[in-house]
DNA sequence: AAACGATAATTGGTCAGACCACTTCCTTCG
DNA sequence: CGAAGGAAGTGGTCTGACCAATTATCGTTT
């Protein structure tokens, strides 16, 4: 009988040899250091072509488990930060829940990330950032009373005021999880009274900042947050001060 | 046009490929959904073989920018949050003067961020994330005493900290911004003292989260960041303990 | 004219064999 | 004995071909 290579629905043939790589890894038949053989001889001995193998190594090597080098071999690297992680994802099956599950836990980043956020804001905005948060809730009032979620607006108030910050470095980290959360966001202010209460807090934020009050700020974010989240109710929230 | 495909020291060639469409995506060239051309024509526009397109649409496929579909063609695709934060490095690591800029900025995410991170992991480590996070700081120390700085053991630390909160978007973020402090953070640890001043502080933090005080565990972090923190002002300032 | 179905064209996935560039190691020469 | 040189091994790239899934095309049928 063939080795494994088990092909079955919709499975690239480069994956499936990760996948027993990941295997060979994990119960450790492959210890840090080790040189794997060629890529020519792995492809004779798992019976596919060299390019399979060779993209199956780069994936592998993608995820800090391998690293090859030109003229020398191909070396296993358990020992890298992207190694761990990889071996500990793939362990886990993606369950159909993968996306709530990912969900929820871009809400518990909002919820560590933007009510220190407001606090900063509040402390640094100019009247400019006072000015430009201010019209972006005027135009959010104007989509709402057209019907519309006004989810564009709501999404550029936080990243708007992640700006009002002057830390770059926030304004990427907040774009990156806002961005991923204005897909469902659309959901959740359909529901009714959501985007007029989503609106009101935002209001309340920005007072806040306005006022230069970073406690209110960062306590006005909190309760922003907890009204538009959708209903997963969590055990224990982190209390912050 | 053909584009200049610089292949200099090292670099391999599907990798500068793979720059040139990081390059394409965050200057906006290729929105979310754009069906990019097919691997026959791309490799001919670049003037490489099939197979260097290919293995470099792997890598883009594995950094959660591209999607391969059999048949229909590659679509980019920027709304996953590996998406997102594969820009965000790639596009932290440019510029050597905005990266002292910025390396400012970027501690000021972690004070945001990594004593909530803490705190929740004191809340969620399982035992088994309490044995890796010892396991870390017995190699650190070990580092430590040859003589090295401990810098990866220092920062995988911190990574399998966040992988202690269980929350997968949290540990994306958390890799985004440390992978960029690794470069600083050899040249802060080289200063006499800081090492073992860091380990000292890591161990606080694991007694915290051993103990599942999460309160402790996040005035644990703060300390730690403020004692590490880079403050070129102050050489020596801050006091052992 | 619209709906359906077979067919061709397109595209990603895999395969085969070749050559190039870099390393390593061993032989050979001084 | 050491160093220069070359041979073998390895990853990196190229070429061209075929397979498999999808999509577009066009004919027939209703």
């Amino acid at each position: 009988m063939q080795a494994g290579l088990r092909n079955f629905q919709g499975q690239r043939l480069h994956e499936s040899i990760v996948e027993q790589f990941h295997a060979l890894i994990q119960d450790g038949s492959l210890e840090h250091g080790v040189k794997l053989p060629s890529e020519r001889v792995l492809a004779e001995q798992l019976k596919v072509s060299r390019s399979s193998v060779r993209e199956a190594i780069r994936t592998l090597e993608l995820q800090g488990l391998v690293v090859s080098k030109h003229g020398s071999g191909t070396f296993v690297n358990t020992q890298s930060l992207d190694a761990v992680t990889t071996l500990m994802t793939s362990s886990l099956g993606v369950g159909l829940d993968a996306l709530e599950a990912q969900l929820h836990d871009i809400f518990e980043v909002r919820h560590l990330l933007e009510p220190q956020l407001a606090a900063l804001a509040a402390q640094r905005a100019t009247p400019e950032d006072v000015e430009r948060l201010s019209s972006i809730l005027v135009e959010q009032q104007r989509q709402i009373m057209e019907g519309e979620t006004g989810v564009d607006a709501d999404t550029e108030f936080h990243f708007a005021l992640a700006t009002a910050t002057h830390n770059t470095a926030l304004v990427k980290v907040v774009s990156a999880v806002e961005d991923v959360l204005r897909q469902s966001r659309d959901q959740t202010l359909q529901q009714p009274g959501r985007s007029q209460r989503s609106l009101d807090s935002h209001r309340d934020i920005l007072d806040m900042v306005r006022a230069g009050d970073h406690m209110g700020a960062r306590s006005a974010m909190e309760h922003h947050l907890t009204a538009v989240e959708p209903s997963a109710v969590y055990p224990d929230a982190v209390t912050s001060n």
